[in-house]
DNA sequence: TGCCAGGCCGGGT
DNA sequence: ACCCGGCATGGC
């Protein structure tokens, strides 16, 4: 068995499935992507909740909406106005482009819906990753701190490996399964939230406490 | 209290 | 092709 598989293993057999992502439609996903971006998740939980609220989680409304209203609805997630102009964005984006039709996006396959997704000033890989795989169940590995921290701490990875490295790594020994690397990304964050901790690590309690890639 | 959290952009080498 | 400063809130 590959080190990608046994990893996986490892932490699903610890910790169980992470029913991800967080969020109840599409759309939802894909601003929650935006709005974690370097914030801890409760803080967007209150960005979202305060969008709900304000009947304003559609693409219509914010694409309306005007730049400074967007802003502080959506101030607990920090980054407030740069993400307030990167939501604008991604909702310009797929409402002149797409007619606001996510389907329609994703309808386009992996790769182009991935390279549609990075042209938006302020989607970057991680986050057009996340949109790719849960708001549009496409085969994509998404890669992110947590990930490169585990497996820098593990020897499966170096500091100077990049993003698209270690997409291709996985995506290039594990099959194209959206179902697998929904599960995989997310049982990734939950051991680095809650082990891999860069302050105060648990490794003696760590599902891969013992893990050796010898078999690599 | 200071440090951290599910990045990304733009300008400079 | 990298490197870096900037962006900001809330919890531990």
């Amino acid at each position: 068995m590959s080190v990608f598989r046994e990893l996986f293993e490892r932490m699903y057999q610890a910790l169980g499935p992470q029913h991800w992502w967080p969020g109840e439609t599409p759309f939802e996903v894909c601003v929650g992507a935006i709005l974690t971006q370097n914030t801890n998740w409760q803080n967007v939980e209150r960005a979202i909740e305060n969008l709900k609220k304000h009947g304003a989680l559609a693409p219509r409304v914010l694409y309306e909406m005007p730049l400074e209203e967007l802003a502080v609805l959506i101030r607990p997630a920090g980054y407030f106005r740069v993400k307030a102009k990167r939501l604008k964005n991604f909702v310009r984006f797929l409402m002149e482009k797409y007619g606001g039709r996510l389907e329609d996006l994703f309808a386009q396959g992996l790769d182009r819906a991935r390279e549609e997704l990075l042209s938006v000033s302020g989607i970057g890989p991680e986050t057009a990753d996340s949109i790719l795989l849960y708001a549009g169940g496409l085969p994509t590995f998404v890669i992110d701190a947590y990930t490169k921290r585990i497996l820098c701490r593990h020897g499966l990875a170096t500091e100077e490996m990049g993003y698209e490295d270690l997409r291709e790594r996985f995506m290039k020994h594990l099959p194209h399964d959206a179902e697998l690397f929904n599960e995989y990304h997310a049982l990734f964050v939950a051991v680095g939230k809650e082990f891999c901790r860069p302050r105060h690590p648990r490794c003696e309690e760590c599902p891969l406490r013992d893990f050796s890639p010898e078999k690599c």
